[in-house]
RNA sequence: UCCGGAGUAGCUCAGUGGUAGAGCAGGCGGCUGUUAACCGCCUGGUCGGGGGUUCGAACCCCUCCUCCGGAGCCA
């Protein structure tokens, strides 16, 4: 019977069936005491299981001792208890296939070795075949699993915004843009500027950097929403945090304020790490090992947390009492640096935490400016070891406050009608947040790089594959 | 985009003015219920591109490209 690699390894094959594994060649060694031992890997868990091919076999000159790292295997056999130490359980071959060869061995990409990530992002192809890109590839899946399963089994409904839009207004950065004019001789109109008329929607339009404003019409409707989905931004960021093309999970819920956004948060965070805690121990453990120690201590003390809440100003206050020396001094109004949050989580806090209530002028229009008049109801949420993970705030549900806002910002409200159309028609308090989907797994994994948690990285330069 | 670092064999790296090395991979052989095994031999490089200094450049200078880290922007 054909099983997975991960059913035989977990125990769930009984000791003596007969099964027929498919995989890829990690490594094969021969033994003279007539045995080969062949490391297979299906993706399905971390290990790889190991077959003994005894030299009785027929094949055994012709295929087993041909094979290579990187070949496709079928393999038949039973499972048996293993004489060797690095395994509980192996398979004993009774025949071995070879459905796909590796034509020349010495150009295969992929030794059975270290490499570096970098050397891997070149071949991003073969990449998933390693441990480190399969075991990402692994706990991506259980997260993005664990967001969905976290909203619907709060009745939330997945939103699906779109990911080229027309709007003007979304603000959240430089855009790429969707066109289908002749890039070299692009239509004029009489004045001699691009004739956006002509193009395929009849006037520009560009990829998303955010679903959110869409979102909120489905909020204002549906009550509890959310979109996760792919986001553009075309700015020239060479970091190891930044992606051109970028997957964000964006809640919004309605009849809410920040309190209950901040919550959310706090519950939502620490439901996706939970699950990879739980469901991916195998991975874990070898992240643990190689790639970031403390990664699950670190994962097990943010679930295990009560993020705290502080006000901006407060915030300021502690920062500026510190005595610590920044590059950027800390005053009220300013943004908080890279420096400032890690600071705050790491050292004053040591755990997650919520900083809410900034000054309305370095925050976004949509933001639900507060009683004082000075501060706007955002928050974002800090974690030691990474920083801003969370961004969100509280909309601004009242039609004039808004109008005011963009006026103030001298932002045209002609571009925001349908959101401004909201807040006429039974406007109600809502809010939301935002989490870079690839940060999450950076937290959760300790990879560094975020091209490294990503299938097919899109930054600047980079678009191969 | 700014600041810093790096680019030498298929991979990971050593080599700071005198004509290129190691480990791994690959090939051949040996050995072993092996564990990214181990032992021996062999194959393998226009030293990122271009220009300059010098009798002579992987090494010094200029320039471009690429990658990495940090910052900014942000998620």
């Amino acid at each position: 019977m054909k099983q997975r690699i991960s059913q035989v390894l977990d125990g769930k094959v009984d000791v003596g069936s007969r099964v027929t594994i498919e995989g890829w060649v990690r490594t094969r060694r021969d033994s003279k005491a007539g045995l080969s031992f062949i490391a297979v890997h299906d993706g399905s868990c971390f290990e790889a299981l190991q077959v003994v091919a005894p030299a009785e076999l027929p094949e055994y000159v012709d295929v087993v001792q041909k094979i290579t790292t990187g070949c496709a295997v079928r393999v038949t056999g039973v499972v048996v208890a293993s004489q060797g130490k690095g395994q509980t359980v192996e398979v004993r071959g009774e025949s071995v296939e070879v459905v796909g060869w590796v034509d020349d061995p010495e150009s295969y990409p992929m030794q059975p070795k270290r490499h570096t990530m970098e050397y891997l992002r070149e071949v991003a192809h073969l990449r998933p075949r390693t441990n480190v890109i399969g075991a990402v590839t692994r706990v991506r899946h259980t997260l993005a699993m664990a967001v969905h399963r976290f909203f619907h089994d709060r009745g939330f409904f997945w939103i699906h915004t779109p990911i080229i839009t027309a709007n003007d207004a979304e603000g959240a950065g430089q855009m790429f843009r969707v066109s289908t004019l002749d890039a070299a001789n692009p239509p004029r109109t009489p004045t001699g500027a691009v004739d956006w008329n002509q193009d395929f929607f009849g006037k520009q339009a560009h990829l998303t950097v955010s679903g959110q404003l869409n979102v909120e019409t489905y909020c204002l409707a549906m009550s509890q929403v959310y979109t996760f989905g792919p986001t553009f931004r075309a700015e020239n960021s060479n970091t190891r945090r930044h992606l051109a093309e970028f997957w964000m999970i964006e809640p919004e819920i309605a009849f809410a304020d920040l309190a209950a956004d901040a919550q959310l948060a706090e519950d939502f965070l620490k439901s996706i790490f939970a699950a990879v805690l739980a469901e991916r121990k195998d991975d874990l453990a070898f992240f643990e090992k190689f790639v970031d120690p403390g990664c699950q201590k670190r994962l097990a003390a943010m679930v295990e947390s009560k993020f705290e809440r502080m006000d901006y100003g407060d915030a300021v206050k502690v920062l500026a009492q510190s005595g610590k020396t920044f590059e950027f001094p800390v005053s009220w109004g300013m943004d908080l640096q890279a420096e400032h949050e890690r600071f705050l989580t790491e050292e004053v806090v040591k755990g997650p935490i919520a900083v809410i209530n900034y000054p309305k002028d370095i925050k976004a229009f949509y933001m639900r400016l507060n009683d004082d008049g000075k501060t706007v109801a955002a928050m974002d949420v800090l974690a030691p070891g990474i920083g801003e993970i969370i961004g969100g705030s509280q909309r601004e549900e009242r039609l004039e406050v808004l109008d005011a806002r963009l006026d103030e910002m001298k932002l045209p409200k002609a571009d925001y009608g349908w959101y401004r159309d909201l807040r006429r028609f039974g406007s109600v308090p809502h809010a939301g947040f935002g989490l870079g989907f690839e940060r999450a797994i950076q937290y959760a994994t300790g990879v560094e790089n975020i091209r490294d948690v990503i299938p097919f990285p899109r930054a600047p330069r980079q678009a191969e594959f």
